[in-house]
DNA sequence: TCCAGTTAGTCAGTCTTGCTGACTAAATTG
DNA sequence: CAATTTAGTCAGCAAGACTGACTAACTGGA
């Protein structure tokens, strides 16, 4: 017989993993078939930080919490596959701009439905008010957890 | 001008993926602070699917939905850091029994420890009342991921 | 009972995604 | 204008996951 710990009940962690694992499993592979197949997870931390008129890497890099070094890795992925695009920063020699290609934004587009997608269909599930009710307090909770995250080194 | 897509709201997926990074971060930053200094996050794994009495490995890496492989390589570390033990299997001459050592339980029970502090600390400041809503919508969500998971692809 | 098939785990190699350190070139500032 | 800072690159490393091919041990049916 499988002797479970006693006092172990569901963290918190665990409880918002599950949900997060399984969306980013849903929705990249669903991403992958329709014809995004060279988009990773990762490569998120690039669409969620981009803007439209396009962004320096060095921002990209502190946005998405990560070393230049990555982005640049996760940008160059990218650049090649054909969704982004760099030219030169006209105000600034050392610089290049990222921006999006046309399919680039397809693949944003799709990112974005997809994710509502999912959403939606667990809010069939869950009931609307509830969804809508778990997400107002995740916004809450976002406000929250930077002070908490600092207060951590006093 | 950082021109923002303008449609652009935060999906589900960021709204748990930040509570759930700041938690990590902060969880195991702390448990090495306690002298645990040898335990990733990805450990957790481990932590997550034990049993008191044991359990093998296979067993542990279907539970973690990983490769046994894989499951492997993060038992093999904590066993060489001292926070596993593996007997044979008495009933299986295949088989052998992943158990945690007396360090083991107290690196699961800081674990535990220091994640229930971080929800209380963010209890604190959400308000006790919103994290147990926020808590039991979570654990709603969960009982309805799976079936929505699996009607992806039908 | 024995042999065919399954199961537990290992070995070897690969890939992804992050990191650090050392560097160049351009911009900024005192 | 020299010193410093900043943007990005190059090279190398590590963790954590994967696949494929393998050995040893168990199991169920003829």
């Amino acid at each position: 017989m499988a002797t479970t710990f006693p006092d172990r009940q569901r963290t918190l962690g665990s409880l918002l993993r599950l949900p997060y694992q399984a969306m980013q499993d849903t929705v990249y592979g669903a991403l992958a078939e329709r014809g995004f197949d060279d988009i990773r997870a990762a490569h998120s931390a690039v669409f969620r930080h981009i803007d439209a008129d396009g962004t320096r890497l060095t921002v990209l890099a502190e946005r998405a919490g990560m070393t230049k070094q990555s982005m640049a890795y996760l940008v160059d992925a990218l650049s090649q596959a054909g969704y982004l695009a760099t030219t030169p920063d006209p105000h600034d020699g050392r610089a290049r701009r990222v921006r999006l290609t046309r399919r680039g934004e397809q693949a944003m587009t799709a990112l974005l439905e997809l994710s509502a997608d999912f959403e939606q269909r667990l809010a069939a599930r869950l009931g609307v008010a509830r969804m809508k009710r778990l997400r107002t307090l995740l916004e809450e909770l976002a406000t929250v957890v930077e002070p908490v995250r600092a207060a951590d080194t006093p």
